[in-house]
DNA sequence: CTCTTGCTGCGAGACGTTTGCATTTTGCCC
DNA sequence: GGGCAAAATGCAAACGTCTCGCAGCAAGAG
């Protein structure tokens, strides 16, 4: 079992350019590059974790971007493919960043009393998905899989 | 792969009876088992799928039983253990009967768009789990995970 | 049967999220 | 560089979901 020690480290490496970015959310149709959606990203980029709207919002508060800003541009970044929801249970839903050409995904380990966030590796259930797909004649199957414990801080 | 055919056969064989389930409220404190709450276990044990909150209340209109009250019994059920809370996505929180003795769990497979909703047989994760804790350091971890996919009616 | 304790209904209200609308901004074309 | 249409924003109002306080009611122990 592989997991990323350094959190960090890791959700900071996708350092996709602002202009990277801007083309990216072009593509998906008639969409702009305006500073609350630049703001956004580069909130995003900034964390070591899935944000929730809420956290967002405050990091932005130097801003003073609006809520329902930040509820529509997240709409939009997932329905563009750059940001990816994720349900983090009692910690309610949360938004992370996609690097471009990212192949496959991964989940998340929660820990129940702070919520810290570790990463674990790529997803094993992409072959188990194929095999409910052949035996339940479902088409385009996801998943939405987390795990919760109680991180060795919290014991 | 194994998966049931036959969704309502599968969830109506847990046929715990009244008093067997009024046993299991008290059994986690002083709890009664009263009208309101015997008839959100009989909605839950004639349903062929997890529910939701909102139609737990509407399926007791008839009983006038205020939505608060479903609200605080399905607290108490879960605490209890008698109730398992599932995410259901886009279909958000719905809950199932968890019949008495039942070892392990199963996951749900949901079509995306009519939200019918398969059951897959017992949970292939809980050795991952175990693997996850000793690289982590993580204790008493649990997971949530749920299939989604376009049904074969729904292509 | 009575009494205690827990439960219910009702209303108010706390969040989280969405929507309509007037105004501003962006990116494009000239 | 300036002007234009389309798109995005801010604001406020409205939702939907869920929680809470309280007064009256009911379950079940003695």
């Amino acid at each position: 079992m592989k997991v990323h020690k350094h959190t960090k480290g890791c959700f900071r490496s996708h350092q996709d350019s602002l202009p990277e970015l801007t083309h990216r959310l072009r593509k998906g149709g008639a969409h702009r590059m305006t500073g609350p959606r630049e703001a956004v990203l580069d909130a995003m980029r900034a964390a070591d974790r899935p944000l929730a709207i809420k956290e967002i919002h405050e990091l932005l508060k130097g801003t003073e971007c609006d809520l329902a800003t930040v509820y529509r541009s997240m709409h939009l970044l997932c329905k563009s493919g750059m940001v990816r929801r994720v349900e983090f249970g009692k910690g309610g839903r949360r938004f992370e960043l996609i690097p471009e050409r990212q192949e496959g995904h991964h989940h998340h380990l929660i820990c129940t009393e702070c919520e810290k966030v570790v990463l674990l590796d790529d997803c094993l259930l992409d072959q188990v998905a194929g095999r409910i797909a052949s035996a339940t004649g479902f088409k385009e199957i996801t998943h939405q899989l987390e795990f919760f414990g109680r991180c060795p801080a919290c014991q």
